[in-house]
DNA sequence: ATGCCTAACTAAGTTAGA
């Protein structure tokens, strides 16, 4: 059977006014076929659809005044919205979820709240919101469907995706609740590709502002990308497009991504 | 224990990020 490869990417932008130019360049170099962005801060109106569009990427957002916002980007096509937000949280005042199909995968974009500071009234939003996502990671992994779940999910696994703990034992991306809520999620059988790809390497998508962490990599793992079982059997590469930290005025985050290899065509129901 | 750096909102100073 014929075989087409898809590169799935997620980007927290940390802002897609001021690194629209950034986000282009990105894309016109790498062309991934689907994108997921978090930190649009920007409202639904303020969303560079006209920009994108002519970058020849088809998109939905989830946008709100100054934080969070989602979005999903299709290179030469449009995304099916599934939803926007959790399912019963509707209350949610926060843009952090946004679910659409695309060429036969369903992609979830999260960004999972910070969280800090902890202890406190945020900390307890970031784990309510986290239960609410596993509950919904759940149910789609039932469904059977290929499903990629794909974002910033604000949780440092292990010791082994952070340059040093030491100065970051009390924050929120570190704490056991974080962690045990995010390994309760790869239990229901989801695969972390990244990790998966790289089983002893030291890998990090985001590099804080202070104290030169880029510069000396001083860098923590928050951006993963999570495959269903038939996915992962279907996994062929992963990375990170480091290159983008290093530019001007850069977000905080880098791209990270995987390959998937796909059949072109479906079998018919008894076709021989 | 806090600031470091960066952006939004708005017009100097706070809030948020992670």
């Amino acid at each position: 059977m014929e075989r087409r490869r898809v590169k799935i990417a997620t980007f927290n932008i940390n802002g897609i006014r001021p690194r629209l130019d950034a986000l282009l360049k990105w894309l016109e170099r790498e062309s991934p076929d689907i994108v997921c962005l978090q930190e649009l801060k920007a409202t639904d109106a303020q969303f560079p659809a006209d920009a994108i569009a002519n970058a020849g990427y088809g998109a939905l957002w989830h946008g709100q005044q100054s934080w969070n916002g989602v979005a999903i980007l299709a290179k030469d096509a449009e995304p099916v919205l599934s939803r926007r937000g959790l399912p019963g949280y509707e209350d949610d005042t926060h843009s952090r979820y946004i679910e659409a199909a695309v060429g036969g995968l369903l992609i979830g974009c999260l960004y999972l709240p910070n969280g800090n500071p902890q202890p406190g009234p945020k900390f307890d939003y970031k784990l309510a919101w986290f239960e609410r996502f596993n509950a919904h990671a759940k149910a789609l992994l039932d469904s059977g469907h290929p499903v990629v779940l794909a974002g910033d999910y604000n949780v440092v696994p292990t010791d082994e995706d952070i340059y040093n703990t030491r100065s970051w034992l009390k924050d929120a991306l570190l704490q056991p609740e974080s962690r045990a809520a995010y390994a309760d999620l790869l239990a229901q059988g989801w695969t972390d590709a990244l990790r998966k790809t790289f089983p002893d390497e030291r890998i990090y998508t985001f590099w804080d502002y202070f104290r030169n962490h880029w510069q000396t990599n001083s860098g923590l793992r928050i951006d993963h990308l999570l495959l269903s079982k038939d996915l992962a059997k279907k996994l062929e590469g992963a990375g990170v497009d480091k290159w983008v930290r290093g530019e001007p005025h850069a977000s905080d985050h880098a791209p990270t991504w995987v390959t998937l290899k796909l059949g072109r065509t479906r079998k018919k129901a008894g076709a021989a």
